[in-house]
RNA sequence: GACUGAUUAGCUCAGCAGGUAGAGCAUCUGCCUUUUAAGCAGAGGGUCCGGAGUUCGAGCCUCCGAUCAGUCACCA
């Protein structure tokens, strides 16, 4: 970070800093500070008849406001737990005749965003607010940098700090200041938590499997490639990690799964980020009617665990995961919303219908996909109400068995909630001769031109060769779920450190460029900070008018350098 | 990628028929011993996203570009 990018406010701060130095106080101490309250446990627990349980309380936090009233003053400390109000009494902190700490320490050299220790009483205002009476207080950590001021009245938020791309890339201002971002993510962690006391409780074992691979498989999508430099080889960043977890259930695993970041390289918006969580489970012996049940049961306690009730306020609808849920044939649910019965379709047929129904073709679609394109088009987003979609068209699920009963289908389901698919489930092929055929029926696909068609793994069916007993497997998407379970509107939402495109930078002089001219470093910045950011510019300017400049910003900004004279100043330019 | 809208002080945002910029908060200087979006008095702070054009004159109009947002397209 450069000097000259300061402005005025962070100028000021470090000034301050300076000033803490001089009377000998470390704004960035080593020590441990021990403190014996949450802001939460006192809030909670204060009762004005018994005052003497908070008689000595400590606590560390953050500053958020400050209301200075001559010998008194009030301030807001944010800690981990919430916000507490401050009571500042210049006798109170300054017992003798030196009155530094409050008139000077905290009236002119603390700030909002510091970070301090407090310790004190517990008191409750004439206002009626529980408050802590500092005795003394700390500087933990001193703030240079201004954080946004977000005030709050009555429920109403005044100058919040709103714009979704500063947030996102400076989340963690985005965490100090926004009420409600950190509850977010804690329930997104209880959400992952439940789930895994779920898996747990049934005794399904949480693995671990390869991110770097050699072959992309488990999913239709584009990869993110890579290149090892010791085996001289390109590997992907995993798109799911479905063909792994099953060669554990080949191995004699009854239950496995994982919570796995999976990367692909599609589009990003407000429901798709380059990388996502997938949770993925595979059980031996079982079926996707019973993997059904598992998922409704498995959602429902989630939504308990969070909500303490089945049924949860998404944007403007109220969402019951109360089992059980609907379910419906893929045949059945488009036929409930265009009236129309394409089970007997051909592909010919398909097309036609499709087109009628308004769906975008092209030529690389064959039945299968055309079916799933009529059902995005005209079925999904209507699905509000956790529902059960069963027995997809084989051509678009090359990993899943078969249906027992119906010819051309297979026996795959997907959770649809809130309009969106929450989860894909299948009971797993482990036919070999059939999984290889389905394997040469993509490649067909990917010489039609579908991107996405899956690759053959030779060693996927090497493993499942050997047998694979009957299993049912589950891939629930974790960013999805946590939008529905927090009522986000964006997967950016329930992300930390969401994808951002690059900040632009400019293309600029290094500051070494403009010391070898012979500027000294001090004035480099101011230079930059006059506007010229390319040596070449300044070769084209009248030293004059440079020199007027540069003495300008000196004494604006209060630098307190020693201006330059002309002739110095022309010695530069040429 | 398409369309629509946005870009003005550290933050949130005004601005007019095209006449050279304003509020609140934040910052700085005072005052104020229980306030709470504290208050009062004063001050500083802006290449009005960048570039070109029209005009006597552009934050405002036109064109080009950048970035962001929303919608759509792409995308299990």
């Amino acid at each position: 970070m450069n000097e000259n990018n300061l402005n005025e406010q962070e100028i000021v701060r470090r000034e301050t800093l300076s000033k803490l130095y001089e009377l000998g106080i470390n704004p960035y101490p080593a020590e441990e500070f021990k403190f014996s309250h949450y802001s939460f446990d006192i809030l909670n627990n204060f009762i004005d008849e018994n005052p003497e349980k908070f008689n000595n309380v400590s606590l560390a936090g953050r500053i958020m406001s400050r209301r200075i009233m001559g010998n008194a003053s009030f301030a807001e400390l944010q800690d981990s737990s919430g916000r507490i109000q401050l009571y500042f009494k210049r006798d109170s902190i300054c017992e003798g005749e030196d009155k530094t700490w409050y008139n000077t320490v905290f009236k002119k050299l603390l700030d909002i965003g510091d970070i301090i220790g407090v310790s004190g009483y517990v008191f409750r205002t004439q206002m009626g607010e529980i408050s802590v009476h500092v005795k003394e207080f700390k500087i933990l950590s001193k703030s240079i940098k201004p954080l946004p001021i977000v005030k709050e009245k009555e429920g109403h938020i005044y100058d919040a700090f709103t714009d979704p791309d500063q947030r996102y890339r400076n989340r963690s201002v985005d965490l100090i200041v926004n009420t409600g971002v950190k509850e977010v993510f804690i329930k997104r962690t209880k959400l992952t938590n439940s789930m895994r006391n779920f898996l747990n409780s049934r005794g399904y074992l949480e693995v671990e499997t390869p991110i770097l691979q050699t072959l992309y498989g488990g999913a239709a999508a584009r990869p993110f490639k890579t290149h090892h430099n010791t085996l001289n080889q390109t590997l992907y960043l995993r798109i799911a990690n479905e063909l792994y977890l099953k060669r554990l259930i080949v191995g004699g695993f009854d239950g496995v799964y994982e919570f796995a970041k999976d990367f692909r390289n599609e589009g990003m918006d407000r429901f798709h980020n380059p990388e996502f969580t997938q949770m993925e489970l595979y059980v031996a012996y079982k079926d996707y009617e019973w993997m059904m049940n598992l998922v409704e049961e498995m959602v429902e306690k989630i939504a308990i665990d969070l909500h303490g009730d089945t049924k949860l306020k998404v944007g403007e609808n109220i969402i019951d995961f109360k089992r059980p849920w609907k379910r419906f044939t893929m045949f059945e649910v488009i036929e409930h919303f265009t009236g129309i019965d394409i089970s007997k379709m051909d592909e010919t047929e398909l097309l036609k219908t499709a087109k009628e129904l308004g769906v975008e073709t092209n030529d690389s679609m064959a039945k299968g996909k055309l079916i799933d394109e009529i059902f995005g088009e005209c079925c999904e987003s209507k699905l509000i109400q956790p529902t059960f979609i069963t027995d997809y068209p084989i051509e678009m699920s090359p990993l899943a068995k078969k249906h027992r009963s119906i010819e051309g289908l297979v026996e795959r389901f997907e959770a649809i909630c809130n309009g969106k698919e929450i989860c894909n489930a299948y009971s797993e092929l482990n036919d070999p001769i059939d999984q290889r055929k389905r394997f040469e029926d993509q490649l067909k696909l990917a010489k039609r031109g579908d991107e996405e068609a899956m690759m053959l793994d030779e060693d996927f069916l090497k493993a499942i060769e050997v047998g694979m007993p009957p299993t049912a497997g589950l891939g629930i998407g974790i960013d999805r779920l946590a939008m529905i379970m927090t009522d986000s509107n964006s997967i950016q939402d329930v992300l930390f450190f969401p994808q951002m495109r690059p900040e632009i930078k400019q293309n600029s002089s290094e500051s070494a460029d403009f010391e070898e001219m012979g500027i000294p470093s001090d004035w480099v910045n101011v230079i930059q900070k006059a506007g010229y950011t390319k040596v070449e510019e300044l070769k084209e300017v009248n030293p004059n008018k440079l020199h007027q400049q540069i003495c300008g910003l000196n004494k604006k900004l209060k630098l307190g350098l020693k201006n330059p004279t002309q002739e110095e100043i022309k010695e530069w330019v040429q």
